[in-house]
DNA sequence: ACAGTCGCTGAAAGCGCTTTCAGTATACCG
DNA sequence: CGGTATACTGAAAGCGCTTTCAGCGACTGT
């Protein structure tokens, strides 16, 4: 497993400079071939084009951000990475940022949940042009302070801390819980509908909740507390918050898991207390991750658009930076996907 | 959908010049404090941390990789992050990078394929202090040309170009697939077995192929050209390439797929084929993603360690930019995990 | 009492780039 | 033919930090 150890000794990287002297010009003409910023003549473009080839030349960053004053680099700012959510995430957040032609330095928070509160912030104001946050890792203040610098940051399913107008794009969660629970109720008549929620302070979680009380007392369904579990979004979560329902006997013909994952798990421990999803129990989650469709059974859920949800918001962070301006609010609409486990055929 | 948009105007950034004029030192003395290089008397401590924390004063990442020479960051090269490999991955990478107190900067291969290749590049050799790579978007002549330079670059389920002796993590892939398929041929008596492989240039998937040759050959298994498909390590790949496979009828009693996606893809087609999973054919796949045991029938694969690859990878660059050293290849060791796909009750 | 140390501090040189600014040579206009 | 724009180029001044270097006073040991 561990064979010979590789060495290896640095070898001096070209600068500017020795670009220029090769070339036989100053180091500003080949800043200006480089760059493309003023007219130089063709055949010097030419010597200096060489030379750069030759040496193997990639002019360091750090000095040109120093120069320019800009770093050409988002920051994104991600709880710790668990869940297959992050696939959809990043793929947007990452096409966004290609087509933007900018970089993307990744910041994620750590297990413990307690931030690194330095001097040297790794995604701070002066290490990227802009923020994208998604997580409750920045605290409301921190951000207020971010926004009223003028730093540009946007919230990735996460409200504006109030007093700010940092824009933000998130699910349209109401609308989906409300489609997912009145076809439980109206098309299965389910009433006895348990709802396993996500972390607390998780904002989609919050409206998810608040969205399942209504629709309960839009039906005149009283709010057992007893059907109100915690979970954590994840799969682990969720089959935890399954058994301790079951252990306690409390009755129940219908699981709404605040998220996909947390379906998966509670799909898992229903199936291993031998009870049969949908008949006595119907499951549906929200998100609808790819995962989804491959449960048994395939899961009737909600789906977002993640991947959107994330180009997007990378999207407007390039606008707020580029041109000073941005959406403050972008909601996304979501819908239903009904498979099998609601009790639909 | 889109209300009022927001503007925003920049504050000018405190720099370090300010702080020690509102601290009455010298600039030399603020960065004393800051990074503890002299000592530095406790009163004046006390009043540059003060003026730090009036101004909100964050260094300049720029500036300072600038002075020291180096930018304390690594960068991430991807291909298109696509399926739920990708978690784990960037799970082990991100713990390593905190662990080390680096920041990830993440780079991924256009989708379309073709690399950007122009002077400035993104993750050069002056943009980050080292690289790790994920994918074959580099080329083994840039990564020869890294090398000599002496840059620090580890490969992850890659192995090194030839005539360079860059570190590399790979996975056991041989021993697995061994496993996998002498449980099918032994346990199950299957020996008409189909390969879904991954694409082209995959050093996995190659490797896993070549271990699926070996293994029929060793049990004088015939092989069917028929029976060998191509995909891509997705769920689609995986889907299509068994539609096809059903479509020209050609007799099977299993399924190899490259990976655990295609599996799930394969167990899609199947399904809707009619085809009973796995007494009339087995399926198993390879990585055990966090999918696997959700699939119905609960998926037989070969369990890969895939945030540990990812995280020892990381922990191999750390150590070659700190100490210029790294084990040339670490070869994980792989589990296989019998679940129900393959016809295990 | 004097050289040698040690604690503490500021001036200044650089890190590798971009970008004015100034300048020369050539073209173009009336 | 004088004047003015235009193409092209180099010197030099930063960008915001770190890090020598040198210096000053207060201690130490002999």
């Amino acid at each position: 497993m561990h064979p010979e150890p590789v060495a290896t000794r640095r070898v001096q990287r070209a600068t500017i400079t020795d670009v220029a002297r090769l070339a036989g010009v100053s180091i500003s003409t080949v800043s200006r071939v480089l760059n493309e910023t003023a007219p130089v003549a063709d055949e010097t473009i030419e010597r200096v084009r060489h030379a750069v080839d030759i040496l193997n030349f990639t002019p360091h960053a750090a000095a040109r951000m120093l120069a320019v004053r800009k770093t050409d680099t988002i920051g994104l700012l991600l709880p710790e990475i668990g869940s297959s959510f992050f696939v959809p995430t990043l793929r947007g957040i990452e096409a966004a940022v290609r087509e933007a032609g900018l970089d993307l330095l990744i910041f994620t928070g750590t297990p413990g949940g307690q931030r690194r509160r330095e001097w040297r912030q790794p995604l701070g104001e002066h290490n990227t042009d802009g923020l994208l946050v998604f997580s409750d890792l920045l605290e409301a203040r921190e951000l207020t302070l971010l926004f009223q610098h003028g730093f540009p940051v946007v919230l990735l399913h996460r409200s504006a801390p109030v007093g700010t107008q940092i824009p933000s794009v998130r699910f349209d969660n109401r609308s989906g819980v409300r489609k997912l629970l009145e076809h439980l109720i109206r098309e299965h008549g389910r009433r006895r509908i348990a709802f396993v929620r996500g972390p607390e302070g998780n904002e989609d979680s919050f409206a998810r909740e608040s969205a399942y009380r209504e629709v309960l007392e839009a039906h005149e369904i009283p709010l057992d507390p007893a059907l109100l579990m915690e979970n954590g979004f994840t799969e682990q979560g969720g089959e935890a918050a399954v058994q301790r329902l079951l252990a306690n006997n409390v009755a129940c013909d219908a699981i709404f898991t605040g998220d996909d994952e947390a379906a998966a798990g509670a799909l898992l421990a229903l199936r291993r207390a031998g009870k049969r999803v949908p008949e006595e129990i119907a499951v549906v989650g929200f998100d609808d991750v790819p995962l989804s469709r491959h449960l048994n059974p395939p899961l009737t859920t909600v789906r977002a658009p993640i991947e959107t949800a994330s180009y997007l918001a990378a999207r407007q962070l390039v606008r707020l930076i580029r041109n000073d301006t941005a959406d403050a609010v972008t909601l996304l609409p979501v819908e239903l996907v009904v498979r099998q486990s609601c009790g639909c055929p």
